[in-house]
DNA sequence: GGCTTATATAAGCGCAAACGTATACCAGTG
DNA sequence: CACTGGTATACGTTTGCGCTTATATAAGCC
């Protein structure tokens, strides 16, 4: 699984925007989504961690979570020059348009 | 599926870059993925199609191929929050590093 | 009209992802 | 030490993706 797969799970991406507020442990990111059991999220965070979009630090018997920044750069990198792309076409977007 | 599914998939990133160049035939797509068979290339284009990233326009027998400018725009205003993220922690990544 | 080229769809298969239930692993507390 | 709370792993099942082979559709050409 690479970071493109990882953030394309909606969930995945519901954990990622927690972390961007604030570090949580497992616990909150497990009470964040009430759909999935705790494993489920455990695993969602497994996957996260594999691929580098976030970080553990043990707190006695807790687990911090915190985002990682140099993740998800590397998808901003894979986007950049597209952006340039739309920029060029989104005010004019067809030159042949009637 | 959704835009961050469709754009997950390897194959269909490269699709993606060499439209982002120019305009394709579904022809010199599969071309292009010597890997895949026809129909599998013509999946993934069907598929880049149903979440608008690209559009097709037909030219006599031949599919011309274009990647649409707004498809990709929505991962990247998803990722703009999380720009401002990294641009803060990655100079110092740690208060607290030794 | 028949034949070829270009592309899409259908059918079927293997595999990996995502889930829930059950369980193991620690760390704290009495 | 026994027990509880917090978190991770094991395991089995379901579901959906991506693939190939085979076939349909449609345009171009003789």
């Amino acid at each position: 699984m690479d970071v493109f797969e990882a953030a394309a799970e909606p969930n995945r991406r519901h954990l990622l925007g927690l972390l961007a507020e604030r570090d949580r442990t497992a616990g909150e990111l497990v009470d964040s989504l009430p759909t999935l059991t705790q494993p489920a999220v455990s695993r969602h965070l497994r996957v996260l961690r594999e691929v580098g979009l976030v970080e553990v630090r043990p707190d006695g018997q807790r687990r911090i979570y915190a985002l990682k920044p140099d993740g998800l750069q590397r998808i901003d990198d894979w986007i950049t020059p597209y952006r340039r792309f739309w920029r060029d076409h989104l005010a004019a977007p067809r030159l042949e348009t009637p």
